[in-house]
DNA sequence: GATCCACTGGAAGATAAGGAAT
DNA sequence: ATTCCTTATCTTCCAGTGGATC
């Protein structure tokens, strides 16, 4: 039998659990959606400029599909108004500058970074005017710019200021994270919150009907064991309430199936897809990290080694700059390693624990290995420059 | 209950790197 | 070349926190 044939039938369309897929309906998101609506009704109602807004929710709650969806309604509904959607996800960029920058690239095709700000600001304005009377503009992970706030607030006031004539502009902002709202300078909350929606993670019940829909399209008639779809959604409830998660191990479940020519989907496929994805998100946060970061998951890998995890910043600082020393790196200040450990911990490779009773008062961290031990050693190991010191430490 | 003190996190500024305009 | 702009990384400094200690 050839590489590609299989005597088994698990798929009928998998395109419905890949990332890209818009579904027709949300029905666990209703009121949410008709959150986003009204702030786009005065558009629609009288070419008006359509109210800001901005959506907050932990990844994989729906955000994204959301505005999608209700995008795809308003052009549906929408037909004698001179409108235009864009929709720019801002995940690569750490500044409102390069969100400028970038975003004018995309729609021109023309670089402009190394411009003054106020250049780029000038140019973005041009082009909006020159597209159409109403512009809605999505900044899909609009957290990932940090502090710096500046378009949050320029565009939603650009045409109070002068800088847009005719052209009005609504502005929707999705934030992965709530921390950012908390952030968020003053005067922006002023000219941005409109209307804001929240999106709570969702609940086993609510991941297993998603799942269903889902798999529905996804699979053939009676592939599905009993108890797949609600370990796949468990899991996933237990760990991030995402559906994008839950889908995954769905999905990856039945690869497995299908690579192992079974018949059906059995529960310990799924297990097994839980295991393979959750190391794939390690390495993909791995990927990313500098050498400065590494040392210190290198400091609290050797610390939970000897079982001294979870341990206090202070602990943490001199292993490493022991490790440093072994490597003959020059260690970095403790404030600054404080944040690589930080970094860390967004990454979802280490785990900080906020304490306030401390031997001598105050608040600390403590730090300790999000992931199993072993595993995480195997994926650092892999990493050849600091795959030597491994040895080391164990 | 005043003081101690290990710790956090914000801010200021140094340095390096890199693109654009002159 | 030089100046002007940006970002990223890292130091240094310090005010604030709040249980422990006296």
């Amino acid at each position: 039998m050839g590489r590609f044939q299989s005597t088994t039938q698990i798929f009928a369309n998998e395109e419905a659990l890949g990332d890209d897929w818009v579904p027709e309906a949300l029905p666990e998101r209703e009121d949410e959606l008709d959150a986003i609506a009204t702030a786009l009704r005065p558009a629609a109602r009288s070419g008006a400029s359509p109210h800001n807004a901005f959506v907050f929710g932990k990844t994989g709650q729906g955000k994204t599909v959301g505005v999608k969806q209700i995008v795809r309604e308003f052009k549906e509904d929408v037909t004698d108004l001179d409108f235009e959607v864009i929709h720019y996800s801002c995940k690569k960029d750490t500044s409102s500058y390069t969100v400028v920058a970038n975003m004018y690239e995309e729609l021109t095709g023309e670089s402009i970074r190394g411009h003054g700000k106020k250049k780029v600001f000038d140019l973005l304005y041009e082009e909006l005017k020159s597209r159409s009377e109403t512009i809605i503009i999505v900044l899909d992970e609009i957290d990932s710019i940090g502090t710096d706030d500046d378009i949050l607030y320029e565009l939603p006031r650009a045409r109070a200021e002068g800088h847009l004539e005719e052209t009005k502009v609504g502005v929707i902002g999705i934030s992965n994270s709530f921390d950012f709202r908390d952030n968020l300078s003053p005067k922006v909350r002023d000219t941005l919150y409109d209307e804001e929606i929240q999106f709570s993670p969702y609940d086993a019940s609510q991941l297993r009907s998603i799942l269903r829909r889902r798999a529905e399209v996804a699979f053939q008639d009676e592939v599905l064991d009993d108890d797949v779809i609600p370990l796949a959604a468990a899991f996933a409830s237990q760990d991030k309430g995402s559906a994008r998660q839950a889908i995954q191990f769905l999905y990856k479940a039945g690869e497995l199936a299908s690579e192992n020519d079974e018949e059906t989907i059995k529960e310990e496929h799924v297990r097994e897809a839980e295991e393979i994805i959750d190391r794939a998100a390690i390495e993909r946060g791995m990927r990313d990290l500098t050498t400065q970061d590494k040392l210190a998951l290198l400091a609290v890998l050797d610390l939970e080694v000897d079982g001294e995890a979870p341990a206090r910043t202070r602990v943490v600082y001199s292993r490493y700059t022991d490790i440093c020393n072994e490597m003959d790196i020059d260690p970095n200040a403790l404030r600054r390693v404080r944040d690589h450990l930080l970094e860390l911990d967004m990454a979802g490779i280490v785990v900080a624990n906020q304490h306030q009773t401390g031997v001598r008062g105050g608040p600390h961290y403590r730090w300790e290995l999000d992931e199993d031990l072993g595993m995480t050693m195997d994926i650092v190991g892999e990493d050849s420059r600091v795959g030597e010191v491994i040895p080391l430490i164990s």
